[in-house]
DNA sequence: TAAACATGTTAGGTCTTACTAACATTTTGT
DNA sequence: ACAAAATGTTAGTAAGACCTAACATGTTTA
């Protein structure tokens, strides 16, 4: 299992994880951009990062990822994507409100959770009749 | 909708509604108890929960839920029952483990997730066959 | 290339939440 | 009733997360 983080450091390295794997690199500006927080909060939370081996980052230096940091984006990525698949398609909330709401719930669920809804969401898609009839009695109200 | 409160104080207020439901009363050593903090911490919160009209209480005073203080512990056991009753007969997780997550989720979900999690408990409840078929499929690993 | 602008960092605050240790008050038991 | 134990409060400290303002460095462009 991934060492503990706490939510807020998840946050930034999901976002620079994400960053990377879209545009190949990231900046402390598009984080800021990104998680509406001052540069400084960034300039913080980088280095704390740093401290603690998740990213390699130094002054003016450009931002990369390390293997610890890897597996806890990857953990973290993992989460925020089973529960916005179950928000959007079995819970049928807007795309919006399914992002918001996995990114807050994916730092505090536990393993058994996450194991279990897996399996939950994998069974929906095998068996879809039930998530969809109940979309209907959702629109007939 | 009633008005934000920071997770930790809705810990608090939640623990203070469940023990005078339970009790008749509450002391600030039970909640320590209960939620595992020092009875410093439970004297600071209290002094909070005081200011911002959600409680009665003054020093070595007895702690009465104001109406403010009441719409908001209904609104986080609410939440925290329904999460309850989703994860063990749902999702099926053990008493305990769905006890620990919806108290952390309980926190951060908002009223539209909250609003279709109702309706999907209900719908299941009419036609609980697909959770059961799920549960079956849970054992056979 | 040098000024203007964008971006990054640091310094110094604030707020929330929690802690321990010390002190105050209340309750219990003899 | 009074000492001992339990409970409640206050003071002082710390960590996390955020902020603004000032300063440092980099980039762009006239």
């Amino acid at each position: 299992m991934t060492k503990k983080i706490t939510a807020g450091l998840e946050d930034y390295i999901e976002a620079i994880s994400n960053k990377i794997n879209q545009y190949g690199k990231v900046r402390p500006i598009d984080l800021s951009k990104e998680l509406n927080v001052s540069r400084a909060s960034v300039s913080e939370a980088l280095k704390r990062l740093s401290e603690l081996g998740y990213i390699n980052y130094g002054r003016y230096g450009i931002i990369s990822i390390t293997d610890l940091g890897k597996k806890a984006a990857e953990s973290v990525i993992e989460r925020h994507t089973l529960l916005h698949y179950f928000l959007q398609n079995i819970l049928w909330l807007d795309e919006n409100e399914a992002s918001d709401n996995a990114c807050k719930i994916e730092h505090v669920i536990s393993y058994n959770l996450l194991k279990n809804l897996k399996k939950f969401v994998e069974y929906n898609k095998k068996n879809p009749e039930f998530s969809l009839k109940f979309k209907d009695t959702l629109k007939n109200q």
